[in-house]
This record gives C-alpha cells, sequence and structure tokens, in this order.
DNA sequence: GTTGCTGATGATACACCATATCATTTTTTC
DNA sequence: GAAAAAATGATATGGTGTATCATCAGCAAC
C-alpha cells in the first residue's frame, strides 16, 4: 500500500474515532496534500482535484474542507505563505505538540519539526523578558533545503 | 522635538548622507508607521494619509515607497501579517542585525527585539539536524503583550 | 528658457487569496 | 419517507499585491 493511502486509511480512522466524516472530497483534498512534501495553496488544491478526479471543487469548498482537516489535526496552515501541508505525524496515534516549519525559499519544500523543549523555553524567557508572551509558537522559519544549498554552490 | 519628528530628522540624514532623496510623500509614510507601534497594511497607510495629509495615495504609491523605506533600512515588512512597522532602531547610527517581532495577537501592538546569539545558534543547530539551512531567521511571533494578558484575566 | 534625461508618482487593469451569503444536495434520524 | 442536519455548490465581494503604461517634477546641458 502506498505511503500516501496508508495515511488516508490511518486519517479515516481517525475520523471515525472521532465521530466525524472523512468524505470524499475531504479525502481528494488531503490526497493532493500528501502526495508532494510542498505547501499548497487553496487553490492548487481545487486545481489539483480537477484533474486528478475531474471533479470541479470551488475554492470555498477548500476552505472549508481545509479548516475540516485542520480541526482535525490531519493539516497544518502555513501562515506565512497561505498555504496548507499534510501533517507529517498523520499516521502516529500521540498527538503532537506544538510544530515548527522549515520552508525552503528555493523549492517550497516543508519539514515539520519540533525543537527541543528547553530551546523553546529560552526563546519563551527571551520574549518575556520583551513584556511579551508567547501564545502560539508555531514558528515558520525561511530556510534553504539542503539540496537547494547544493544546487546553488 | 516629537519623537516623531525627531526619528524623521534622523531618517532625512541617513538618506542624505546615502544618496537617496526623503521625499515628501516618503516622509508621510514614514510618519504614519512612526506614529503608532502598531502594524500597518499599505491600504491602512494610504488612508492615512488621504486623512492626516489630505492627499490622495495610490496603493502602488505605497507600497514602492515602503520598498523603498525598507531597503533604506527605515521600516520592516511583516511577513505573517503581510504589514509594516517603522524599524525601533531608526534613530541609532549602527546598523543593526536580524530582529524578532513579537507581535500582540490581541491589539497589535509589536516589538523588535534581538534574542541572544546563543539562542539563535541552538535553533539554528536544530534547523541543521533537519537538514535546511536558516537562511533569514527573522522570526514573526504569534504574542500577547502583558496590556492584553492582563485585562484578559 | 527650452530640451532632454532621470527619478518619482499616478492611473488602470488584473491576479490571487479569502470570506459572506444563500441555494442545493446528500446523509441521518426518526 | 419526512424532517433535520451536514456537506457542498454558486455567486458576489473585499483585501492584497503586481504589471504596465502614462505623467510629473527636478535638474543638467546647451
Ligand atoms: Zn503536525
Ligand atoms: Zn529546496
Ligand atoms: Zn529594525
Ligand atoms: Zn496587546
Amino acid at each position: 500500500m502506498s505511503r500516501v493511502q496508508a495515511a488516508i486509511d490511518h486519517a479515516e480512522n481517525s475520523c471515525k474515532s472521532r465521530g466525524v466524516k472523512l468524505t470524499n472530497k475531504r479525502r481528494q483534498v488531503l490526497s493532493g496534500l500528501l502526495q508532494s512534501n510542498k505547501a499548497k495553496s487553496a487553490y492548487e488544491l481545487a486545481d489539483y482535484c480537477k484533474d486528478k478526479f475531474g471533479q470541479k471543487l470551488p475554492a470555498m469548498s477548500v476552505y472549508r474542507i481545509l479548516e475540516f482537516l485542520e480541526e482535525e489535526r490531519l493539516v497544518h496552515k502555513l501562515n506565512l505563505a497561505n498555504k496548507y501541508i499534510a501533517c507529517s505525524h498523520i499516521t502516529c496515534d500521540h498527538d503532537h505538540g506544538i510544530s515548527q516549519f522549515l520552508i525552503c525559499a528555493n523549492c517550497q519544500t516543508v519539514k515539520e519539526i519540533t525543537v527541543k523543549k528547553s530551546t523553546m523555553n529560552t526563546l519563551k524567557r527571551s520574549v518575556e523578558g520583551a513584556g511579551f508572551d508567547l501564545v502560539s509558537p508555531q514558528m515558520e522559519l525561511n530556510c534553504l533545503c539542503h539540496d537547494c544549498k547544493n544546487q546553488a554552490a
């Protein structure tokens, strides 16, 4: 079974156990995100579904579906790029903490990581020293992936 | 002399020494950013100039002016919110390093800080461990300022 | 002072992202 | 199968950002 199919099956079960439905359209959008490691916009996903499944999917529906998938913790929204990406822990059963996202500025590949708690604590103290409180430490960092870095060299 | 006026005078001199001109429109946009500690969108700045100076300023011009001000290191663009803020080091003569921005999710107040080099290095190592290179470590962090935090309590 | 150059600004059109609203379809529930 | 609920569709609209071409202001040369 393909990696994508396995992830979808897992998501299907997860939804069932939470009492919500992973409908056909929702599966299509999710598969659009799963079959690539790059972030995709809502409109790109609409195009993907039209091309791949021959079903016209209005933007409005895509946004609603993405909202649903986000609530079910199957995808993440990247606010920096206004794009979405499948959660890389989609086949884990445990709920993961806050993630940081490394976005390649050249090829848009995204990697979801969790930095060490101690690092986050240090950062948090820096922020508190400035009179602020970190509420949602989902960081999105402008990076270069090693492929692109080597290519440039 | 007001804090805003002092900053504008300083910017004026800085531009002169760099061989570029801080024109009237550019001064108006800059003053719009200086007179508040909240980030403003290009369109908000256009409105501000129209209200305050009675001059219609097309969006296109605002974007060009903001681009200019960014190049002259007088303002920063916050990519997370698609807004702009005056550099808080505008009256310093030294060139500052990379800043991090703390954005209050409630009142949009922005604070520009520089986290300790050691913290950034730790973060950088985390990123490199994931096969990426940090290229532009300007972080924009979702926070609550203490005013808003106390208010909520 | 007028010609011509350059930098700055204006006007218009357009693409993309996102949401509001109301209509329709599909699924559940009884 | 009718009523209720959930999901999806259709249409319009607003915000953000850019492309393109036109105009204007300042300044140097002649
Ligand atoms: Zn995740
Ligand atoms: Zn890359
Ligand atoms: Zn600054
Ligand atoms: Zn606040």
